[in-house]
RNA sequence: GCGGGAGUAGCUCAGUUGGUAGAGCGUCAGCCUUCCAAGCUGAAUGUCGCCGGUUCGAACCCGGUCUCCCGCUCCA
């Protein structure tokens, strides 16, 4: 696009005759702008068809119409999920000495959330614009007024200054100066009470104050506002069956702290000695405003998390050094360089002092996969403060104790699904000028290692088959298929993203060989019965993809 | 939540001014016995998202509601 500006730019400056060759380059690249948005759109839809129509992601409840953005995983998604999953697992815990796992509850003590920041952080009170249709921040709008307010009095102070030069009094100026005086107490009288409002819970009395204040919409000017709502990013629950005696609960809206609370638990049972890791797989729930684009964001989503404990002042070695580890495990699965890019994140979380995503060209763009953030020692010192314990750690070396900091690397399991999927489905135009649908899902994640084939359905293939799938059963998840023509076989195995297929034909009964045919190149080798193990092993070990 | 678009078979979609629902692909059974989806025969599958209204009659018109897609907002 930038390019496209300056080419234009350059052509202006010409003469008249090339106002028409603008015109034209112009809408003929609008028009290739358009395409290429609808092309990606059209993909995306693709994307989830394919993924209801074989068995990976169908709407949560569907008879019932669904429930909006929750989806559940079929018979194969539920496969590759878990083999994702396991996947990220091996690479952290059984590949890092010093990393271990846990699984802790969904369910956590409320005071977990006031510690986290989360009882505070995740609550937003909401306006809308009628007008123009946008929504805002209550806090953000009244805060943004009272700034308005601020700047007028330091332009008055400035003006002053000027006037009066070396002699000037700043503090004399801002107690006497009755604009400076009157700016300055609005500013403090509006900020008072909206934080009173908020306390409170007094949402009628923020929009009150919007409108007595007079704002207006930034966009459109409009003061045509909606009534301020809260919402609350947490799912609340009740614990204890009576309603009198059950006491509120959040289900987690993330997976960290409940590595955090156990801190002490592993560091002591495990004896692990810092830097070490914690990584854990599991649920977290967001009661988003808007959730959207299939699983991407949903409601109740799966996450992939390690927090890595280190010495204070060692945060951003640490932090670097996973950057570069995470995006190697994205990269091994071989997805294509050219689909991940970091972001570096310039407004920073109140936790952080650093912290990058790992993005990845989804059909809808380049969007958040993974997080890696420098948590500091945020986290284990605010639960320091809310539980009375320590949790902290003797430095041997150093012969201290310290508050560890904390480098986050948290992956969305759901994401990396739908990373995998949505580029491994191609639609693939053949020599012969046909096409095929073909997932190329990294055969070490593919749900289905193996088909196995009888060429016909008759003269003892079928058994021998059948006798193959016994044996390669306790290794590999494979299937069985006689229906159809081979070829539709091959075709329909290629769909679902099986990496191999294995035929069984007349010369089998001879000489014990078959013929194992590859999803993605689809040449065939005629190799024995007895070395099938090792080469789909070869092919579909995690060993083998993460070395 | 607001605005725009949409919802018909497992998937992709037709369906005329309102007259009781179709195709392609897929699925299942059988025939054929073939190494890259295309042969033959037969079959199953829909309260046309849901509820109500108008009408002699509604997939179609009207109202409500649910869900999905796009945008706005937010995202530790």
């Amino acid at each position: 696009m930038l390019n496209m500006t300056v080419f234009l730019c350059f052509c202006q400056k010409r003469t008249a005759p090339f106002h028409f060759i603008n015109k034209f380059i112009f809408n003929s690249l609008k028009f290739n702008y358009f395409c290429a948005m609808a092309k990606q759109e059209d993909k995306f839809k693709k994307v989830i068809a394919h993924a209801k129509e074989y068995g990976y992601i169908f709407g949560s409840s569907e008879i019932y119409d669904g429930l909006s953005a929750v989806y559940d995983y079929g018979q194969n998604g539920a496969e590759l999920k878990k083999n994702i999953r396991e996947y990220w697992w091996k690479s952290m815990v059984y590949m890092h000495q010093n990393i271990v796992g846990l699984d802790a509850a969904i369910l956590m003590h409320p005071t977990t959330w006031k510690a986290s920041g989360h009882v505070d952080a995740f609550n937003d009170p909401l306006i809308d614009n009628k007008d123009s249709k946008k929504r805002y921040r209550a806090d953000v709008l009244i805060e943004d007024y009272a700034e308005k307010l601020n700047q007028k009095a330091q332009k008055e102070i400035t003006k002053a200054k000027k006037r009066f030069g070396d002699s000037f009094d700043e503090a004399q100026f801002v107690a006497t100066n009755p604009r400076v005086v009157k700016y300055l107490s609005e500013k403090d009288a509006v900020l008072k009470r909206m934080g009173k409002s908020l306390e409170n819970e007094d949402l009628g009395d923020v929009k009150a104050l919007i409108e007595e204040l007079g704002i207006a919409c930034p966009e459109s000017g409009s003061k045509n506002w909606t009534d301020v709502k809260q919402f609350n990013l947490m799912f609340g629950t009740k614990l204890g069956a009576s309603a009198e005696t059950a006491s509120d609960l959040f289900l987690r809206p993330e997976t960290a702290q409940g590595i955090f609370v156990n801190f002490l638990n592993v560091q002591k049972t495990g004896r692990m000695k810092i830097p070490f890791g914690i990584a854990q797989t599991g649920k977290a729930f967001r009661n988003e405003i808007v959730a959207r684009q299939f699983i991407f964001r949903m409601r109740e989503f799966e996450q992939m998390e390690m927090q890595f404990f280190v010495r204070p002042g060692e945060e951003m070695k640490w932090y670097e050094y996973w950057k570069e580890t995470r995006l190697n495990w994205h990269l091994s699965l071989g997805l294509g360089k050219e689909n991940y890019r970091f972001h570096d994140h310039d407004k920073l979380a109140h936790y952080a002092n650093a912290a990058a995503d790992i993005e990845f060209n989804f059909p809808f763009g380049f969007k958040e996969l993974e997080g890696i953030h420098s948590r500091t020692d945020f986290d284990l010192k605010a639960h320091e403060e809310f539980s009375g314990k320590k949790l902290q750690f003797f430095d041997p070396e150093m012969k201290e104790s310290y508050v560890p900091y904390v480098v986050e690397t948290s992956v969305g399991l759901d994401r990396m699904f739908l990373a995998v999927f949505a580029t491994a489905l191609q639609d693939e135009a053949l020599e012969d000028g046909t096409s095929r649908v073909v997932l190329k899902l990294p055969a070490v994640v593919a749900p289905v290692k193996a088909a196995i084939l009888p060429l016909v359905k008759k003269d003892g293939l079928p058994e021998i088959a059948q006798k193959i799938v016994d044996d390669l059963k306790w290794k590999f998840n494979v299937i069985y298929d006689e229906k159809d023509a081979i070829g539709r076989r091959y075709r329909r195995q290629d769909a679902n993203g099986t990496p191999f297929c294995i035929t069984i034909d007349h010369d089998t009964i001879n000489d014990q060989t078959v013929t194992i045919r590859d999803r993605d190149t689809m040449e065939q080798k005629r190799v024995s019965i007895s070395d099938l193990k090792s080469i789909i092993s070869e092919k579909t070990d995690a060993e083998h993809w993460l070395k």
